[in-house]
DNA sequence: TTAATTTGTTTGACATTCGAACAAATATAA
DNA sequence: TTATATTTGTTCGAATGTCAAACAAATTAA
């Protein structure tokens, strides 16, 4: 057997054909086997053979609809697809206020999803209950056999220790620390599972299903009660030496002295993120620079960085400054990341993406007029355009990239052939 | 043929056992075949038909030293090791105001090195005959026969746009734009050539032979004229979108104002890097804040970088201050750098590296006090041990990982089998 | 209807890999 | 010293994987 050092470092994990082929057939089907032997080099009767034995183990399955042939004339090609609806993957978001389940094909695709109202500071215990229930509710609702379920997928929202699947010190939820969730969840569904941070798994669902399908080294960036991002490199999720790359909540700000609960000063999450649009909201209403906040304050008591959108809409020139400030702040740092990486995307994802376009305009303009030139070459910011669903795609994506990994391809295809 | 995309996608290139082993060898071995079994889960039998095959292509080679069985008894094994004088590479390092020139063996091993001052932006014209000159002379010093060169590499002081070997619009490199270096190179010595950012090919140096070789994720921060970051990313040098990842000396400094001829405000670069340092120094001198920093001023007429580190060995308070602070606004980047990356090591380099611990020093207070507890915690910071070497091997190493590619190596295996 | 074209399968030859037997080198015990 | 156990490495025949070429199928144009 391979120890797990070799194939890490070698990336070798013997005769590789049937993994290849599926893989493309997986990735870029549907797709004919005339164009998988273009694209391997394979000869026909390797990529012949290996068809076959994919669609007897139901891998693959042909697809219908028919595709012409290159010229005008000859054979049409049969195309060949990942048979993406023969088992299911769970899904799990779990936000800071928030938590959603969702059944899904093993193309990452919803099937259905259940979701609610709940305060990760609650416990894991509690938690853990509501995603038990949830998940036996989509079960049996949706007519799902337990052993077609191939794999659970989950974001939480902090710093995880990816491989253990185990929750790391997150500050904002208290009593998580080190709670084996991956155990749990395979130990209870008899599945293989894994975990990451919310921001990860956003990221993998934007380069799965989202805006950044075509693009391989960017970033994704979650503005909400905190700021986080999510890092793709060269098509996959970097996740840093300890699990917590891409915290740049803490990345200070110039000329800002608040005080983060982390002990610096003018961190960019206490200053821009949604809490921090909502404060300064509250200060304008009470300094009476806005009447719609003022009244938002009156009747609610409390002013929330979505009652700011809605100002926003009515074209309230406080809320609009406000969110212009945090775009600028978060602009700031996001340029320097552009310095950094030179990603050619950053997407602009979460709660409070969504606020009005002032933001997302003043994060482009300060990045455009404070990165280098070579940099800011081609780079496309962009709002995430699932912006609600991305995270469970991206929780069930992480599972199906995981489960069909190229060792574990290559296992399951040579396993079946004796 | 495999096609060039579905070699980045799948990476899969035909039978691999051969390179597999090959590989093995060149990287971790002197190892004996008994353990490129283990680590490959190959049957003896293959492993013994391709060392057979390997040694007599004269790609590895039989370690003389012998080495003993695991138990207390039995045959010693006899160790493989790569043949790492079967070629020769040639690495040359140009920065802002020096050219070194390097002959090298396969392992990035100097075997005999040539350098001299010289301004890069006297132009290409002029630098290439030096090149030239150094080039003929290592071939004729050492007896080196022409066919034996396999390869070049070469690191340039701006972006490089890498698969075409073109720097990129240099600001400190005017005339070199869209230069074909590496075609030049190529077809005057009939071998493949590699260009790349200097500081990206340091980075490649210290992951080969320097202090970052167990460590997958770093940063090589050098601090010169300018200051650039290299990035290794899962071990692999990170380039970025457009080639230009890394290019940190323009992110901006809280609350420093000073003009930079990028056009923007208090980059890092104008105000932490050699000449700042220099500039500062003279500004301490003229005001008679320091003996020793005047007496230079009225030896030389001028003051640089190398000058403040002569006062700092004498422990000249100026001196020491002018540095500390560089490193702290040094240090201020990089921890926005460790948040938003988490690397396990960074690594300081360049012409100001060695100019007093203080700067370190700086640097590592202030990361260590202005980062997350997660992404520093296993942090290390450290001194380039092999500053002046490290541009020569990383560019001699650059052209070995190239020629000795997973697909490269598969060709030649399987090239000669027929 | 026939020929040309394109797609996909089958077949026999060849290359690769494996397990098992064998050979070599070394330490320990008789 | 000799015999035996142990470990390393090679050789050989069988099994498997891959390929090129021949064949079969599906389609268009003449």
């Amino acid at each position: 057997m391979l120890d797990n050092d070799s194939k890490k470092i070698f990336g070798w994990s013997g005769p590789a054909a049937g993994a290849a082929i599926f893989r493309i057939i997986k990735n870029i089907g549907p797709i004919s086997r005339t164009d998988i032997v273009k694209k391997t080099g394979l000869s026909k009767s390797t990529v012949s053979v290996h068809t076959k034995k994919l669609l007897e183990m139901g891998l693959i399955k042909e697809s219908k609809s028919k595709n012409k042939s290159v010229g005008s004339v000859g054979r049409n090609r049969k195309l060949l697809k990942f048979a993406k609806n023969n088992g299911y993957i769970i899904a799990i978001d779990l936000g800071a206020t928030s938590l959603n389940v969702g059944l899904c094909n093993l193309d990452a695709e919803i099937i259905d999803l259940k979701g609610k109202s709940v305060l990760v500071n609650s416990g894991p215990k509690k938690i853990m209950v509501e995603i038990d229930n949830f998940i036996e509710e989509l079960i049996v609702n949706n007519n799902v056999s337990r052993n077609k379920i191939f794999g659970i997928g989950m974001g939480v929202p902090g710093p995880v220790e990816f491989s253990k699947g185990l929750p790391v010190s997150p500050p904002i939820m208290p009593g998580w620390h080190h709670v084996p969730l991956k155990e749990i969840l395979q130990d209870k569904y008899n599945c293989p599972s894994f975990i990451d941070n919310d921001v990860n798994v956003m990221a993998v669902g934007e380069k799965h299903a989202g805006v950044a399908q075509n693009f391989s080294n960017f970033i994704f960036i979650k503005i909400g009660t905190g700021i986080g991002a999510g890092i793709i490199c060269e098509d996959k999720l970097y996740r840093g030496s300890k699990g917590c790359a891409g915290d740049i909540g803490h990345i200070s700000i110039n000329g800002e002295e608040e005080l983060c609960p982390c002990g610096n000063r003018g961190c960019l999450e206490i200053v821009a993120a949604g809490p921090a649009i909502a404060k300064k909201a509250k200060e304008a209403a009470k300094k009476r620079e806005s009447d719609f906040l003022l009244s938002v304050l009156n009747k609610k008591g409390d002013i929330t960085a979505k009652d700011v959108g809605e100002a926003i809409k009515k074209n309230d020139s406080s809320a609009i400054e406000i969110v212009k400030n945090s775009g600028q702040k978060i602009g700031q740092v996001t340029s320097r990341l552009v310095n950094f990486y030179n990603p050619s995307l950053i997407i602009i994802g979460g709660g409070v993406a969504n606020i009005g376009n002032y933001l997302i305009s003043a994060i482009k303009e300060e990045v455009f007029r404070h990165s280098t030139s070579l940099a800011v070459q081609d780079l496309e910011i962009e709002l995430s355009k699932k912006n609600e669903e991305v995270g469970i795609i991206g929780a069930a994506a992480m599972a199906v990239n995981e489960i069909y990994s190229h060792d574990n391809v290559t296992e399951m295809v040579y396993l079946d052939s004796n």
